[in-house]
DNA sequence: TATTAGTGTTAAATCGGTTTAGCAAAAGTA
DNA sequence: TACTTTTGCTAAACCGATTTAACACTAATA
C-alpha cells in the first residue's frame, strides 16, 4: 500500500495534477476551477488519505518549515525548558524543530550547522559557543535567518534574545551584601561568552558598590565540561581557607550550581550558616533542596517564543531588510532559604 | 552568492551531472571513471565548497536520514537526558532529530507523528501516550520503522525498550520493608500504561511477599498533568491521618517526586524520620536534596542507544522480515539517605 | 576483417510536488 | 459576423539530486 500522491488523485478523476494542487491548496476559485470539481478532488484526496509530500514540496517552494535549534546540551533542564517553549512556539507557526547539542564545543556546533544548511531547515536558533563567531557571520553572508539565543557577539550584527546578565548577577550581588555577607565569592565558567563576562561585571560591580573588594582569588572559573573535581577543588579553596574563608557563593550557570551543592553537602559545610548560596536559573534542584536555593530565572517562556517570533519575520519573505533585533529580557530574582541570615 | 548545485560543477568541468554525482558519491571507480576527471571534479567541488541539497537527494532516494522522537516533554529531564542519547547514537549512524513532545496526549503524538509522516523521516522512537494504540498500528500497517521506548502495548507486536519496572518497583519496596517501615505508600499517575501498572504491581508483590497490607487508600494516584494541587492533597491524606500515617512513600515518577518533596517540605515533615522517600528516575535534584533521594535510575544511555540502534536495523532494507526485538534493561537502584532508618 | 569486450561518459527518466504560460470553448460585445 | 473577454483547465518546466540504460570509442580476440 504506497502513499497516495498528487498524480494519483489526478489520474483517478481524470484531471490535471494542477489542478489537483491548486484545489488542495485553496487556490480553486482564485483560478476559477469549478465548484463541482473542487468539491470532487477534495472528497477523493480525504477519501484516499492523501497527505503532501513535504520533501517534494520543499524542494520545489524552498521552504522545509523546519527550524534547527542549537544549543549546549538538551540534557541541561535551562536548554531543555528552553527547547519547549520554542517547539511549542514553533508549532503555532507550522514549524518542525530539528535539535542539536553542541557541548559548548564550536567544531561541534559549525558541523551541526552546515549539516543542516544543507536544505533542511528555514533558519536556526543558535546559542553559540565560544569560537563560534565565523560561522554565525558565514550565516550571515549567505543571508540565513538566526537568532541568538542566551549569547550574541558584540561585533556581529545579529538579532538576538538574551536576559540583562549584568543587573541580575549586580542585584544578587548586592542582596547578598545586605543580608550581611562581606566574603562573597563566584563560581562561574571559564569563557569569553559575553553573558558570563557580565555576569562577573554585574558581581563586581555589586561589590565595588557596597564597598568590599574585589579579590581575584575569590573568583574561580571552571571549564565549560564541568569536572566534578575542578569544581570540588575550587569551593574547597574558597571555603576552607581559614581567615578569608568566603562567606557566600553566587553560582554563574545551574550546573555549576548543582555540582556546587553537591560539594558543598560532601564537605559537610551548612548553607546559609557556614555560606549562602545564589544561583543563577531556577532549576527544579533548587525548589527541593534544603535548604531551597536563591535563584535568578530566565525568563525561559518569553525567550523561547520571542526568539521564534523574530526567526519568522526575518523568513517571511515582505520585510527583508528589517534591522537586527535586540532584545533584552529581565531576569526574576527568587530569594529562597540560601541566602538568609 | 546562490549555493552550488550538482549542474554548476558539470558544468564549469564541461562534463555530465551524472559523472559528478558518481564521482562525488565515490563511486567514480566503480564506474571506470578516469582518475584526471575524478580529481577535478573533487576539486572543484572543494573549492566551491559544494553541499548536496539533502532535500533533493531526499526526494530522489527516499531517505531523509532524520528520525523522528516523540517524547512527553523534551523539558522534563528524563526525556531530556534520553534525548540527548539518542541525538548522540542517532549521529554516530549519519542521523538528525526531531523532536516533539505530545505531552502524554494521544491526539497531540497523532497530530505530530502525521505531520512527520509525511516524508520528513525514516522512522520513529517514541514513547506513546495512553490511547495511542491506533496510531501505532497504524504505523505497523504502513510498515513505517518505529521503536518505542519507556512503554509498549503488549497487543501490539512492537520493537521495544524498556526497563523491568515490575522488579525495580520491587526492589525498591523489599528495601523500604527490610528498613523496617511498615506503611509504605505509593504516589503515582492515573494511567493505564503498561509501565505504571508494573511499577504498581511491583510495589504490591513486594508489600505482599513482605506479610505487609496492601490498602487501596494508601494508593493514590494523580493525573498527567501533575498540578500541584492534586499532589499536595494527596501527601496530606497519606501523612495527616494519625494512626495510619505512612511511613514511607515510593513515587513511581521523578515528576511526581519532586512536586512530592516540595509538598512534603512545605507541610514541615521530615524525611526520612516523618516518612521515608524513594522514588524512580534520578533527576540533579536529588543528589543536592537534603537528604539525598534514594533513587531508581533508569539506565537512559543504554535505552538511547539501543533504540536507535534497533530502529537502524529495521530500517535497513536488508533485514525485512527480522522479529520485533523487545529489550529490557535493569535499573540501577541507589540506595540514599531518604531511606535510612 | 568481423566480432566481442572493455572503457569512459552521458541523456533522460525519476522522485512529487508548485508554478508559469497558455490553450480551447463559451459568453459577451461591436 | 468578427473580435474580445471570460471561464475552466492543462502541458511542461522546474527544484536538485540519483539511477538506468545506452552510446561512442578503443583494444582484444576469433
Amino acid at each position: 500500500m504506497k502513499k497516495t500522491s498528487l498524480n494519483d488523485i489526478a489520474e483517478r478523476l481524470g484531471v490535471s495534477k494542477t489542478l489537483v494542487s491548486l484545489v488542495l491548496n485553496g487556490r480553486g476559485k482564485e483560478h476559477r476551477i469549478s465548484e463541482e470539481v473542487c468539491r470532487k478532488v477534495i472528497e477523493l484526496a480525504k477519501e484516499l488519505n492523501y497527505q503532501p509530500n513535504q520533501i517534494a514540496k520543499g524542494l520545489r517552494t524552498g521552504k522545509t518549515n523546519t527550524i534547527g535549534l542549537i544549543i549546549a546540551d538538551i540534557a541541561n533542564p535551562f536548554f531543555g525548558k528552553l527547547g519547549r517553549e520554542i517547539e511549542n512556539e514553533a508549532s503555532k507557526h507550522g514549524y518542525r524543530v530539528m535539535f542539536c547539542s553542541s557541548d559548548e564545543k564550536a567544531e561541534k556546533s559549525k558541523q551541526q550547522i552546515g549539516m543542516l544548511m544543507q536544505g533542511q531547515v528555514d533558519g536556526f536558533i543558535i546559542s553559540p559557543p565560544t569560537g563560534s563567531e565565523a560561522q554565525i557571520q558565514e550565516l550571515q553572508k549567505r543571508k540565513i535567518p538566526y537568532v541568538l539565543v542566551d549569547r550574541y557577539f558584540p561585533q556581529i550584527e545579529s538579532s538576538y534574545i538574551v536576559v540583562d546578565n549584568f543587573q541580575a548577577s549586580y542585584d544578587a550581588t548586592m542582596h547578598l551584601a545586605k543580608q550581611g555577607y562581606r566574603r562573597i565569592a563566584c563560581l562561574s565558567t571559564q569563557s569569553n561568552l559575553i553573558n558570563m563576562n557580565q555576569r562577573l561585571e554585574g558581581y563586581k560591580s555589586a561589590l565595588a558598590d557596597s564597598g568590599l573588594e574585589v579579590l581575584e582569588e575569590r573568583i574561580k572559573t571552571v571549564s565549560f565540561t564541568h569536572e566534578k573535581n575542578d569544581i570540588l577543588l575550587a569551593i574547597k579553596q574558597l571555603l576552607q581557607e581559614e581567615k578569608e574563608r568566603a562567606d557566600a557563593i553566587l553560582f554563574t550557570t545551574s550546573k555549576i550550581g548543582i555540582m556546587g551543592l553537591e560539594c558543598i553537602h560532601s564537605l559537610g559545610v551548612k548553607i546559609p550558616d557556614d555560606v549562602a548560596v545564589v544561583s543563577f536559573d531556577d532549576p527544579d534542584a533548587y525548589r527541593i533542596s534544603n535548604p531551597t536555593i536563591t535563584a535568578i530565572a530566565q525568563p525561559l517562556t518569553e525567550i523561547g517564543s520571542q526568539s521564534v517570533k523574530v526567526l519568522m519575520e526575518l523568513m517571511s519573505p515582505s520585510k527583508e531588510k528589517s534591522k537586527p533585533q535586540k532584545i533584552t529580557l529581565k531576569t526574576n530574582f527568587i530569594v529562597r532559604r540560601s541566602s538568609e541570615r
